[in-house]
This record gives C-alpha cells, sequence and structure tokens, in this order.
DNA sequence: TTTAGTTAGCGTAATAATTACACTAAGTTT
DNA sequence: AAACTTAGTGTAATTATTACGCTAACTAAA
C-alpha cells in the first residue's frame, strides 16, 4: 500500500552539532535532497508529512536518513505559518517532487542536537550535506533563515533550563568543553572557576577516573552526566532547573 | 469568492480569565460551537484554518468570534499531531460540519489571556460559552484536556519570565490582586511582604495616585504596569526576565 | 461614638548565592 | 632543563533571598 502525503504540512529540523570549538548546523542542498544535481542553494532538512505519521515520526525519518541515526535528541519549536512562506517557484518544486499538488504549506520546526562524530560526518558528506558555522551562514532557502534564527535562541533559552548541553558532547568530556559549549552558546565569556563549582555543585556530573592523554600540557578529567539521576529527581517535578543560572 | 478551508490543520485555544480568586478557562458547548442544540459536552474553542490565513489569523478571528475582543494576548505552544488524535465519529463531525472531506487533523495550540471585565462574561454567555475553575474540568471533548495541561504549564512557565500577569488583571490594580493571581495560577502562597519587595524593585509598577473605596478595610492602592518601559528595556535584548523569580 | 473586624503596608537580621580575582600543577615540546 | 600550555583550586566582598509581626486605615456593628 502507498503512504500518502499530506501536502499541507511539513517539518524542517535545525539540527545541532558541536566540533569543540564552534556550533555548527546541518544544511542540504536543495537540490540534492531531491536526488538532483546540486545548486549550490541551501536548507535545513526537512519533508512534507505523511498523513499517518505523527510530527515526531515525521522528524525522526528525517534525521535518520540524513544522519544513519534513529532517537536524536529532538524538541519542537513552533509552527511557521505565513499563507505566502512557500510560493511561487517554490511551490511549483515542492508539488513537482513530492508528486502531489501542495497550494500551500505551514512547517512544523523543530531543533535537534548530536554528538559530531566521524561517521556522522562521513554519512552526512555522503548526503552532500555540509555542516556549516551558525556565524557564518548568510543564507537559506525559503523562509528557513529565521527558523534557524529560532533554533538558536530556543537553543540558549533551554540550556540553561535542561540538561541539553550533554547531547552535544561525546559521553565523557571535560570541564573545559563543556564550558566552550556554553560560551559557543550563548556567546559569552564565563569564569572557569565558578563555572566548575556550579557545574560540579548540580550533582548530576561525575568523574569517570580517567583523563586525557597526548595532550601537550596538563591532562583534564573525564566526567559524565548521571542521566538516570536527573531522570529520576526531574520524575513528577513540574519544573527542575538543572543549573539555577542567573539570566 | 468562497474562502476554501484547510481540512487538516486547527488552530485551539486555551482562553484564560482571572476573576480575582479563581483562574478560569473559557469552554464551548461541543454542539452549540457548531450552531446545534447543546450537547452538554465541552471543548476548547478551535476551527480548521482557511487556506489563506496564517495561524495567528486563526487564533484571532476564533478569538473575536467568542468574545467579540480583537488583540488579544496570544501565544503558541504547541502542535499536537497523533495521527489518531482526531477519529471516528469526531472526523465525521468536522467533516459534516465544515463541509470538508477531513481526514486527518492536526492542531496548534495557542494560549490566550483576557481581562475578565462584565462585558466579556455577557459576550460569551451570549455564545453559550462557559467560565470553567480550571480545577473543576474533569472532562473536555477530543484531546483537549492535555491541551488544556499543557496550557496550565505554559502559563506558570511564562508567568516567572514575562510580564504577562498584566494581560489578566484591569489596567489598575492592587499588589495584593497581584499577588493573588501568582499565587492561583502557580499554585503556592507567597510571603507578601517578599512579593512586594520584589515587585517594586522591578521597576515596571508605578502608583497611580488613587485608592481602593468602599471597602471594609483600609483600602489599598491601585499600581499600573509601566508597558511602555518593559518594551523599551526589552528592545534587542534576546532574553530579559520580568522578575528574577528563583524556580 | 466606640469597638471589632478586616486587609494594607512596612523593615530587619540571618542565610544563601554570586561575583571577582591569581597562582600552582602536570603534562609536552624544544 | 626550560618554555609553553591548559587544568585545577579558594576566599572575601557583594548581592539576593528568606523568615518573620506589628501598626495603619478603613467599614460595620454595637
Amino acid at each position: 500500500m502507498e503512504r500518502r502525503i499530506n501536502s499541507s504540512v511539513s517539518v524542517d529540523c535545525v539540527v545541532f552539532g558541536f566540533d569543540g570549538t564552534a556550533l555548527k548546523v546541518l544544511l542540504v542542498d536543495r537540490n540534492s535532497e531531491m536526488g538532483r544535481s546540486p545548486s549550490g542553494e541551501y536548507k535545513l532538512p526537512g519533508s512534507l508529512i505523511f498523513q499517518d505519521e505523527s510530527l515526531e515520526v515525521a522528524a525522526n525519518r528525517i534525521l535518520e536518513n540524513m544522519t544513519g541515526l534513529k532517537n536524536i535528541f529532538l524538541r519542537q519549536m513552533r509552527v511557521f505559518s505565513d499563507p505566502h512562506r512557500v510560493s511561487g517557484e517554490d511551490i511549483r518544486w515542492i508539488s513537482e517532487y513530492y508528486g502531489v499538488s501542495a497550494e500551500r504549506v505551514i512547517t512544523v520546526a523543530y531543533y535537534s542536537l548530536l554528538k559530531l562524530e566521524k561517521r556522522i560526518l562521513y554519512y552526512t558528506a555522503g548526503k552532500g550535506a555540509r555542516w556549516a558555522e551558525v556565524g557564518s551562514i548568510k543564507k537559506l532557502a525559503l523562509d528557513h533563515k529565521s527558523i534557524l534564527a529560532e533554533g538558536l535562541s530556543a537553543l540558549s533559552r533551554d540550556l540553561m533550563q535542561s540538561p541539553i548541553a550533554f547531547e552535544l558532547l561525546p559521553r565523557r568530556f571535560t570541564i573545559r568543553q563543556l564550558q566552550s559549549l556554553y560560551e559557543a552558546i550563548l556567546g559569552v565569556e564565563i569564569d572557569n572557576r565558578n563555572f566548575r563549582k556550579k557545574i560540579l555543585a548540580s550533582g548530576y556530573i561525575s568523574l569517570t577516573g580517567d583523563r586525557e592523554t597526548g595532550v601537550t600540557h596538563k591532562p583534564a578529567r573525564f566526567y559524565s552526566f548521571n542521566h538516570a539521576t536527573w531522570e529520576r529527581d526531574m520524575r513528577g517535578k513540574a519544573k527542575l532547573n538543572f543549573i539555577n543560572w542567573r539570566i
């Protein structure tokens, strides 16, 4: 049985990755996403939804297709619904590609976080996608520039409230890596001593016992995030802040 | 020219009002919303969207229709997209009422805040709607019970960050009214002296010069929220908290 | 007119959180 | 062995939060 497409609703994902220094976003070539030769014009990964799938399932489908990974961290942002956000050439392009008669498309934006490992870099490269530094993105197709902007502000808002930083870091990480991530996302400098104090006082980060090797300076100790403890403390509480950041 | 309906996207609104003591929500009879005789089964006000309107416009249309007011405070929550959230009897009912062939409907939930004045009470009563205390609502049509729950948690989250309380209060209000509102929404008791201290220290609330009359106790002074100052301070800042509540 | 009842409105001291700030430790490279 | 680099630590000053009880100003009832 053929799955039917819902021609008026799409999902677009702002996929963030962190390479240790800069915050990056996954972009796909508008044409190669559609299986044609690359146009050089980029957009966020996305798709119309199927009639029998929820938005979460659609978002996971898009992410798995682009990265090969299932169950990536995913959070809904909001709907972009300007009746003219997709029109003219873009509408024709969508109709043709999906083989439907699209007329007016609203999109539900998600952001998603993943650990930038080699595997992923190969996989996305094979898909004709690229990881762009968030600061250097000048232009995107459709209204994807505003979706990206919304993604960035959602990310920095959420970073202050939930332990989402660990979705962007390897399982074992140094305090400095964590701090660099906070600095990259929030765009501020943080005092190292005070940062360590707060992070460690949270009780959700613990030493793993091993440390960096092969670095040309005092090797840092590795920590890990205690996911289970967080989940336990979280249960039932309507609102629990990871760290009481003053904003 | 006939406006076309988009049969797969609807908007539902959790409309909050505050009567000085309790937080209330606007509910409509499922049948009288559709122009039939009342069924006694209630739901949140909502509607399918038109093909040529944005979600915000649709939400405003619904609100104006129910309350007679334009430009009510409105904030998008999230999309409810379970493929089976509307099915069977409900799908037939929607198809019949709107005269479309609905198949699968996702809904975008908004919450909205208004001042419960007599005028509004008359208007909504005339529409066959009722204002129910949030705590006393046992059952709602479709998945509206979960939309309401989401609305409540969005409201208490936002109350700590933006000056939305003033959307629920008259232009001039007493500190006690403001505090009762916070207590009703958050479901906690707050120390009056500390509350006054924090609220007044924000700098956004100022004395109007007049006070209550006809009350059987020391009359309270009226304050007003300085909207213009807030807007000015807000401009440019990605993030500005109304009050630094510890959560 | 006095008394009782009701809510408004205020201040302080103890505790907790945040900030600002500079040096030694432990590796690698030259 | 010296130079280089980042890791890792503590304290004192400031600021924010909490806990707590009495007098003021009005109305209604006696």
